[in-house]
Order: structure tokens, then C-alpha cells, then sequence
DNA sequence: GAAACTTACGAAACCGGTTTCCGTCTGTGT
DNA sequence: ACACAGACGGAAACCGGTTTCGTAAGTTTC
């Protein structure tokens, strides 16, 4: 099908239609003073010859590729993946490609991809990475550059992530909102910004209501399963009448739920338990459904590539600081 | 840092190494007759002003873009995941870079992508899917393609995925030989090749010890942990005392083993239950430790990329067929 | 009816490498 | 001394678009 010898060009393309290489290249493009008869001739002629410009001799001669690199320091993990869905999904309506790098979280491998990329002259890269906390800027870069989920250290840099502590600060002001009164905070590993931003978000929303987290409550361990189930117990064994339980992850809230079902606890009846990601495996599996924070990756990956290629085609830099979007609570049946 | 004017040429270079334009190129590419000389004089030049040739003249020149596409029609799931890291891995090797499309499973949708990646001249293209199940071939293409995971329905083209059969027969082994003799299988949807391949597997092991899976054992339902859990039920309830349990999928089998503690039932003591997938998240989080199937999909890229790339230096054609590799059973605790 | 603009398009340079072809220089054989 | 092969490296064409610039024809202006 695609085999018709050798693809046409845009000389053969000028040929048929009557006129020079650059006045197709004038026609197909829409710049420069032609007749409207002419534009349609070459239009005709290049659709007849299933006419595809040739992309590296265009970029060559433009200097623009039509490419944006995506640099994440996470093996394309659960985080990724949904940026990365964004970033295509906005990306592809502008006809630009993606060129996706795996630092593996090590920052000479990364900028050794970065060279390649701004070798291969992409029009911009995106650099997102699993964790919450902020990560070293790539530094100097001739093309517009977004951050993604990891914040760059440097000011000066544009980033763009979602907001921790307003996500938990939701989850926990709809447990209080439906009348419990005495909560307790299941985060990740304390070294993780995320756990703490989760953290003071539940505080916050206590503080709202007069009420405060009490330190016992506030408990850090790992992003797993398995350290929700342990929580689980310290939570019931630590003498406090907890009825409502922020967790900092699905993974930890569906730990936790096991927990208690275990220890014959009702879900949401006794307790009610909140997760954090809205990570679909985890929410369904779950029993009860879990209700959880939505941190809307895949729109953050979609307004981090517009805003990529706006700042492309615009030829403004981008300017620097940190956006934080919202997130979104769902409410199902753990709470 | 990467800002000092603009970047050097191979003019650049030549002047300085006091040699041709034409002269730099074959001392850089280990071509033509050079002087030992003359080509130590280039190299040092080239480090000297840090010369990276410009990748877009290099392709259009040379015709090769030291690109491959990537067309997955799942969105970067599960599976696609750790196939394109393989596929990363390998090719990075080779100073390749991948351009990665997501089809969203709709062949229209998947063409345009392929007619983009053809009109960018990537080197070659990997398709992949979640579903084990045939698909539809790309047709003809003017650059080699490998299928992974989701085999072309055209014998003429190179597949690559992995054993079903064999997997769940490994792990139906592995049950029998440690003394299980009542075997039940809980598949995912019928319609899904996967699903029937796997129970094959199932009795292939059984036949071999002279047994057999009775039909009232071979569960098929939904690749989810509710049906899972169902699925547990529904073997104890069959009035024949199972011994073991062979799931076509991680998830499933994290259902059935939450539904065998709900009834009582001891893993692996009573029931041992093997998995399919070695899904980390699943694994990890499963009580007991899951003992499952890996398909090692990893490699299953690896491999692709490495049979791609030598097709696109050697230039001859791939030849077609589907090449299987097998799983291997991790034995953890519920088996 | 000439000057002053416009409009429409082609010629050619250009982007930055690669590759072919050919001339020169050196060394060898007679 | 002369022919000849082989080694070395330069000039220039080439890949396939884009873009600048110049000019011929057509239109307005006075």
C-alpha cells in the first residue's frame, strides 16, 4: 500500500501542479502571497500524490521537530502513566509526538537522555517523576522545559502539581462534615513530602472544627498494604475512639480496611476510612468501595503539554513558580 | 551551560581540524580513507567544541532516524508497561530513541499513528497490546515490525508473546507435585484467548498424571478480584474437595484468596493457590504471598527490540511466525 | 502615460550532515 | 626516468523541505 516506490516529493508535487518547489511548500504551508487558483492547484496536486512531507528535512530546515521529550525518573510506574496519557491525549491534536526517556531516578543517566533530546532538537521536554518531592532542576536548557508532579528545586523553573493538603483536607472534612469527630492519619514513610503535606492537611481541617490531630494519631510507615493492616491495629489499640481514618494512599486505606475487617470492625459503620490516589485496581478491589482522593493526574499531564506547547509557539519563556491544582474527592462506600 | 551561541557543525569542526566538511563526516563515522592522523586531529576537535551532529540533517542524509516507533493499543497498561521497559532498555543501548503512541484500540486511530511514525521514517515499529488475543496485522510496511504480546493475525508478520499453556501448566505441575490431587481453575472471560489457553494448560499438567479438570471446576467469569472472591465460593460449594487453585490472573487470585479466608479455608494448607501475572502490587499485598506465574514481559521486550534492531541493520526482513517464551513460577507462600 | 504600489510566483540559498567522485601525492616496479 | 597503483582528502552534489529576495505583471494614483 504504502509502497508505491518512493514517497513523493514536494518537487513532484511543484511538477504536477505547474509550479516551483517553494510555491508548494508556500501552498501546503499557508504563508506567503498566492492565489487563491494557485494554493488550490498545489492542494489537488499533493492530495493526488498522497503528497507527505518528509519530517527531518522539514525539521532540519525550520528547526522545530514537532516533538517534545518526556523525562521521568519513575519506570513509567502508576503516577506516570496517567501524566503520560494527558501529555499524548494533548499533545497528538497539535500533530506532536512524544520521545519517552526512563531516567530510572538517576540523574547522570538523565542528562544524558536530556543531551540526546535536545540533540535530536525536541521543541520542549516534560520531566515528571513518581515522588511528590521537589527534585533538582535540569538546569540551563535552550527549550521551553515543565515539571511535572516532582517540583524542580529552582524557582525559576515552571512546575505543576496537585495539592496534598488540600486533597487529605478534603477527605477529612467530609468525615467530620458527616459527623465523626475523632480521626487518625495513616501516612507513608515520614521522609516523603507527601506524607507530611497529607498530614497537615487533616489538620487543617480539624483545626476548622476546634478540633486538632492528636500526635498518636498520626502515624507514618510505608506506601504498602501491609503497613495499613499493621496501622490498623495500632490505631484500635492506642485507646483513642477513632471513627474516621485519613489514609495517604489506596494501597494503605485497602491495608487498613483488611485491618479492621480482621479485627471486626464495620466499615464505614464504626470507622470510616478515606484513601488517597484513586488508583482503580486498589479502589475496587476493595471492600468496602473505597472512598478516596482523585488528584486528576491525566488533567495535570494535559494542561502541563498545553501549556508546554503554548510557551513553544509563542517563543515566550515559561515563567517560573510552582501551579498546584486541586483534587477531587470521591465518595463511595468506605466513608 | 548547553547555551554557548549555537551548537557546532561539522564546519566547525573542519575548521578547526583544518580539514574538509566531507572529511569530519567519514572521521566521525569510521568511513572512507583517513589517516590515523587526521582522524585523531578531527575527534579532538570535535571534543574540543563539544560537536554533537545535528540529528534531523543526519536522517534526512542518511535516510536512518535512529528511531522506533512504539504502538500500544492498551493505554500503557499493566502489560505495555514493563514490555516498554524492555524495549527501552534495549534500544537505548543503541542510541535509539522510541516514539511511544497510543492507540486506545481503535485500528482507525492506530493507522493514522503508523502513517505519522512511517512519515517521520522511525527505523522500525513495535506493536503491543494488553490482550493476548490476535489482532489485526498493520498490513504492509515499508519498515520491519515486530508484534508483541497481541500476535498478528498475519502469518507473515514476526510475533512475539509468551506461553499461556505453558505457564498455568507450570503451576498446575508445581500443585500436583506437592501432593494436590483435586485441581479448579478460575479463568477470566471465556472470549479471552488467555482465559482458554490457560486452562489448557491446567489440563495438560492434569493429563500428564492421568487426571483430568472436571468442568465443574474450570471457572471462567472476569479478570477482577470480586470474581475472584465469587469464584472461591462457587469451588466450595461444588461438593468436590478441591485442593488447589489455579487463577488465571493475580487479581483473580487475590479474590480467591480473600474469599477462602472468609470461609475458613487455610492457604496453602487446606487450598494452595497459584496466581498468573507476578504483578508486584498484587503480589505484595495478597495473603499469603502469592506463589504465581511470570510471564517476564520485560525480557519479552527486550527481545523484540533486539530482533528489531538487527533487522534494521541487516536490513533483511524479519521473517514471520509467532515465537513463544515461557513463564517461570515464583514460588511464594500460597503454594 | 509615467511613477508608485501590489500581487503572485520563481530562483536560489540554506538547514547540516553524508557520500560520491576525482585529483594529488607518495611509493613501487621496470 | 616513466608508468601505475593505492592511499588520502577535498569539492560538490545531494537529502527534501523552507525562506529570502527579486522581478514581472497588474493595479492604482496623479
Amino acid at each position: 500500500m504504502t509502497e508505491s516506490k518512493r514517497a513523493a516529493t514536494v518537487r513532484d508535487v511543484a511538477r504536477l501542479a505547474g509550479v516551483s518547489p517553494g510555491t508548494v511548500s508556500k501552498a501546503l504551508n499557508g504563508v506567503g502571497q498566492l492565489s487563491p487558483d494557485t494554493r488550490a492547484r498545489v492542494h489537488e496536486a499533493a492530495a493526488a500524490l498522497d503528497f507527505q512531507p518528509n519530517h527531518s528535512a522539514r525539521s532540519l530546515a525550520s528547526g522545530r521537530t514537532f516533538t517534545v521529550g518526556v523525562i521521568t525518573s519513575d519506570s513509567f510506574g502508576r503516577f506516570t502513566i496517567p501524566v503520560m496519557l494527558g501529555i499524548e491525549d494533548s499533545l497528538a491534536a497539535g500533530r506532536v509526538s512524544t520521545m519517552l526517556c526512563d531516567g530510572r531516578g538517576d540523574p547522570v543517566r538523565e542528562n544524558q537522555l536530556l543531551e540526546r533530546l535536545i540533540n535530536r532538537q525536541v521543541d520542549g521536554v516534560v520531566v515528571t517523576g513518581r515522588r511528590r518531592d521537589p527534585r533538582p532542576s535540569l538546569g540551563e536548557v535552550p527549550v521551553p522545559v515543565i515539571y511535572v508532579l516532582s517540583e524542580s528545586l529552582d524557582p525559576a523553573d515552571l512546575s505543576l502539581t496537585y495539592d496534598d493538603r488540600q486533597g487529605t483536607e478534603l477527605a477529612a472534612h467530609h468525615l467530620l462534615s458527616t459527623g465523626r469527630r475523632s480521626l487518625a492519619y495513616v501516612g507513608g514513610p515520614e521522609r516523603h513530602l507527601a506524607s507530611r503535606l497529607r498530614r497537615e492537611g487533616v489538620e487543617r481541617a480539624l483545626a476548622a472544627q476546634g478540633l486538632e490531630l492528636d500526635p498518636d494519631l498520626a502515624l507514618y510507615g510505608q506506601w504498602s498494604e501491609t503497613w495499613g493492616r499493621s496501622a490498623a491495629t495500632i490505631v484500635l489499640r492506642s485507646g483513642h475512639s477513632v471513627d474516621g481514618i485519613v489514609c495517604a494512599s489506596d494501597q494503605i486505606a485497602r491495608g487498613v480496611l483488611d485491618g479492621l475487617r480482621e479485627l471486626d470492625v464495620q466499615v464505614p459503620h464504626d470507622i470510616a476510612v478515606v484513601g488517597f490516589d484513586n488508583w482503580e485496581v486498589m479502589v475496587e478491589g476493595a471492600r468496602p468501595l473505597l472512598t478516596t482522593v482523585d488528584p486528576h493526574l491525566e488533567s495535570l499531564g494535559r494542561e502541563a503539554a498545553t501549556r508546554l506547547l503554548s510557551a513553544i509557539q509563542g517563543d515566550e519563556p515559561l515563567e517560573g513558580g510552582v501551579i498546584t491544582r486541586g483534587c477531587e474527592l470521591i465518595i463511595r462506600d468506605s466513608a
